[in-house]
DNA sequence: GGCTTGGGCTCAAATGTACA
DNA sequence: TGTACATTTGAGCCCAAGCC
């Protein structure tokens, strides 16, 4: 988990507050900062000597972490591009506006990961933290961050499995990753170790969110509380082009747009589903006023509920009743179907 | 061999319902 | 109103069969 690395980090290293201001890459070995002043007495050279050796050690030791990712730095928020592979499907701007106040009053507590730019020396790419990172820039600030050396594949599986520990990304969302990882030509081990799932749960994955069209689910967001089998009746009513349509439509409509993402699932659900209602309990009112019996019916049973603080001894008297009640059933012809 | 698909089982969390 | 229990939902795991 890329949250147990950070850590990890703050166990290896338990006073990171250190925060330096590297240069990225840096062939020159900047961190030395060996500033060789000749002197002549005889302790003075010993002395300068000893503490040229104590910081060039530590000067080693920072660059050695930095390498390792066990420091946190600070860089410029502009000097970060974004991850190789995107994850999300937008933002909530009400979690982003709380993510920027909560920066604001206590500062950025958990750094983000990053790596080198692999072609752009100077520049890093992102790993996980891109809503910290957008928070950071949106108050002008530095931003705190983990520099690690990092191949595709690991930074892929940083991203993921930083997703994993916190649960934050919906299941659609998990699934467009897959097939986003799976189109950049990760191989499936990969793709399973970034997201922490089995090989037919990754197939079942990058299967339903290649049935559902772009634009729907784009449209959708990220819908937090719908999991596979909501999508993959979604999935299913979707077959029939017509009613792609018609989801069409509503997606244009104003009023989906102003609803919650949830909301927008459930509103394309409700007009593609064939709607079975659940059934409203109906009460029978008797001739003196009072509801002794209500009356629940779907397409497998019909209930009746005997309220026995309206009528104590009404259903027991049904009851019966119901040989004799079956009998008069048959006579007048309205058998069972 | 790698991948897909379907089905069954299990578990945890959320939600609904009945009852004292 | 709080608690216990039942149901629903979402997801992971495993297995088997089939496809390419």
């Amino acid at each position: 988990m890329a949250r147990k690395h950070l850590f990890e980090i703050a166990n290896t290293d338990p006073a990171p507050a250190e925060v330096q201001q590297p240069q990225p890459r840096q062939l020159e070995r900047p961190l030395l900062g060996l500033n060789l002043t000749p002197s002549t007495p005889v302790g003075a050279i010993s002395q300068s000597l000893e503490a040229i050796n104590s910081r060039a050690t530590r000067a080693e030791e920072i660059e050695r972490k930095l390498s390792q990712g066990h420091v946190v730095v600070e860089l410029d928020p502009a000097t970060i591009d974004s991850a190789i592979v995107v994850d999300r499907l937008g933002v909530d701007p009400a979690q982003q506006d709380a993510l920027v106040q909560q920066i604001r009053e206590n500062g950025q507590l958990v750094p983000i990961l990053v790596r080198p730019h692999p072609t752009e020396a100077g520049r890093y790419q992102l790993a996980y933290g891109h809503r910290r990172l957008s928070a950071v820039r949106k108050l002008g600030l530095q931003v705190k961050a983990v520099v690690r050396e990092l191949s595709d594949e690991e930074l892929v599986v940083s991203q993921g499995q930083e997703n994993n520990s916190r649960q934050d990304l919906s299941y659609i969302e998990r699934c467009y990753f897959a097939l986003r990882l799976e189109e950049r030509g990760f191989s499936r081990d990969v793709i399973m170790a970034a997201l922490g799932v089995d090989k037919a749960a990754l197939s079942r994955m990058i299967a339903l969110v290649k049935r559902v069209p772009a634009d729907i689910i784009e449209a959708i967001g990220s819908a937090p509380s719908i999991g596979r089998q909501r999508w993959a009746e979604l999935a299913d009513m979707l077959e029939d082009r017509a009613k792609r349509g018609r989801v069409g439509k509503l997606i244009c409509d104003s009023e989906f747009s102003s609803m919650s993402s949830d909301e927008r699932f459930n509103a394309v659900h409700k007009l593609l589903a064939t709607v079975k209602a659940r059934a409203v309990p109906a009460s029978w009112t008797a001739p003196d006023g009072t509801k002794p019996v209500s009356i629940s019916e779907n397409d497998r049973r019909l209930v009746l509920t005997f309220d026995k603080r309206v009528n104590p001894q009404f259903g027991a008297f049904i009851q019966q009743r119901l040989q004799a009640l079956y009998d008069e059933f048959r006579e007048t012809g309205l058998k069972e179907q």
